[in-house]
DNA sequence: ATCGCATTGATAGTTACTACCAGATTGGTA
DNA sequence: TACCAATCTGGTAGTAACTATCAATGCGAT
């Protein structure tokens, strides 16, 4: 409730020109809640009732196959499970907060620094050896590669303003970066993860 | 001079325990003039005087190579200019530096801000067609895990208190998410970049 | 010596965020 | 119904980052 509040104020007046204060009026509440709720204002637009399941889901696909496949799966399960049919009214609050994180400058870097911690859980769900420096490299690097592919997708499913289905646009991305033999529904490669 | 003692203090005290005031005091200036050199309290830390040249590198390098040979030898390259032998006092900064940045969230947050900036500097170096949205994916991937390898060999480099090579570490980590074929040095390999 | 001109400084104000304490609301129990 | 505990909410006061505005200071050139 307060959350949509916010995201509305900060559409309209803009992320900086509007005060805590003003969200914490429109929501018909104290500041103090506000800040109960959301400890920083950056919250009020990243934190998201959805917990983050995919770690989770990228431990429970099978081990033998390639990193970049077990990984863009989970990533592209997950956003179907997050888009579904009837939930427009949350797709549009999703992507008004895409857009605000996209575009103000404090909300991208918070965000990004969502994205490294959860690209470091990502790393601790593979449980590959953390003995072998090499594969924490290689780990790092493929989480890396398919955050920045669900990225780009994200972006361009907010310039889109929803209308393409963003599990294809996640597919199209991991495609277009590792090959079509490296996403969900596609044949498996004998191989491993990116290597020219 | 004024950043000299920032780092110093941050270091000491913690950055949140320290105030800009306080940094102010230590350098012998007023708030204001700090404020004039450095907008925010994270541009102390974040600031650098030697300024990023990589993207010029890597559009200088030959197009025909693979992209994360394009850009893997251009972070180290400049990462070699950067640490070289008779800099160690910019070395120890640099190391200091680094070491808030990791571990401060604010820093960590505007750090990686930075980092995606910077990744789209070196997209639009590769200057690969516009009209083509699987090239843009395909840049955005490499870009994406060349620069996680570089921040790993930046981490590792940073727990080893720089007694390791940076441009060694880098070849490393590069090495190790794509190949050793694919670090400059290495012979070119006939394709391009990452696809399983 | 004086005139730009850039750098520095002081003052006052806004806003995010915190610590601390007081009242209200809710839910379970006798 | 009456009571108690716990949780939610609100007010007050304070800190610190950052901004706008204007005054003072140094400094080289004519």
């Amino acid at each position: 409730m307060i959350q949509a509040h916010a995201v509305r104020l900060f559409t309209e007046r803009g992320y900086d020109a509007t005060t805590v204060t003003e969200v914490a009026e429109a929501a018909g509440v104290s500041p103090m809640t506000v800040y109960r709720h959301f400890p920083t204002k950056e919250d009020l637009v990243l934190v998201d009732q959805h917990g983050q399941l995919v770690a989770e889901r990228i431990a429970a696909s099978p081990a033998a196959h390639p990193l970049v496949r077990r990984i863009g799966g989970a990533l592209i399960g997950s956003a179907a499970t997050l888009t579904g049919d009837d939930l427009t009214t949350d797709k549009q609050f999703l992507l008004a907060r895409l857009r605000l994180m996209i575009s103000t400058p404090a909300l991208r870097a918070r965000h990004l620094d969502n994205q490294y911690a959860f690209q470091q859980a990502i790393v601790e769900a593979l449980g590959d050896d953390d003995t072998d420096p090499d594969a924490a490299f290689h780990a790092q690097a493929a989480a890396s590669a398919c955050l920045a592919a669900l990225h780009t997708a994200l972006v361009r499913w907010a310039e889109d303003e929803g209308r393409t289905e963003l599990p294809a646009l996640i597919a199209k991305a991991l495609a277009a970066a590792f090959g079509d033999d490296m996403v969900e529904g596609g044949p498996v490669a004998a191989g491993d993860q990116p290597r020219g």
